[in-house]
DNA sequence: CAGCAGATTGACT
DNA sequence: GTCAATCTGCTGC
């Protein structure tokens, strides 16, 4: 039954499988909240980074800098980096302290403020599909990186919205040629655009 | 349609 | 200096 949206617990970001995180943020619900105007979108497509082993991962190898410090908390924050000097990218930190494993959130499907978001892309058609473009959309900025997911101006909500895994496409990650085997990884979940229902409001 | 270059900043050699 | 978890617009078939 479904009583509402509800915020997700620390306890859905603080479980040990990355991937099967990764899974589960199909059909959560991003909300931003600035300077009170509200805007919002189903997560459609999703990446899991696995950390200290994944060549992919900005962790790999317990790599750490300032940049990535954030993936190194517990679960439930966000770590937003700048990608090619322009593309603002943003992942949800999981696991428990030390253990630098993050979902990276490729795309969604607008909700909420779609005035806001066309005005924020510039464009007439709004787009949402891709890392950068949706991170635009929402006005999520580096700044925002190490942010509680629970209770700041970005949180994820879940809106009891179900995604039956034969919906679900599962393939390798995109962009990340150069990490090896691990590009081949099936770590990359995304709902099959022909199954885009949305939930009646 | 495909293919490619430009934008622009942080991390690393 | 080079490359990166990308997107867009322009070129040319």
């Amino acid at each position: 039954m479904n009583s509402g949206p509800k915020i997700l617990p620390a306890s859905f970001y603080q479980g040990s499988d990355v991937v099967r995180i990764a899974r589960e943020l199909l059909g959560k619900v991003i909300v931003t909240n600035f300077n009170g105007i509200r805007t919002s979108g189903i997560i459609t497509e999703t990446e899991a980074y696995a950390g200290w082993a994944d060549k992919a991962s900005h962790a790999h190898g317990g790599k750490r800098t300032p940049r990535n410090e954030p993936m190194y908390a517990a679960g439930g924050i966000a770590y937003v980096y700048l990608c090619y000097g322009i593309h603002h990218l943003f992942n949800v930190v999981t696991n428990e302290p030390g253990i630098p494993h993050a979902v990276l959130v490729r795309a969604i499907h607008p909700m909420e403020g779609l005035p806001t978001m066309m005005k924020r892309r510039g464009s007439e058609k709004l787009t949402t599909i891709g890392p950068g473009t949706l991170t635009q959309a929402l006005a999520i900025r580096t700044e925002h990186s190490g942010m509680d997911l629970s209770c700041g101006p970005i949180q994820l909500e879940d809106h009891g919205i179900v995604v039956k895994s034969t919906h679900v496409i599962v393939g390798p990650r995109i962009g990340i040629d150069y990490a090896g085997a691990d590009a081949l990884l099936p770590y990359r979940f995304r709902i099959a655009p022909s199954h885009l229902v949305l939930p009646r409001s």
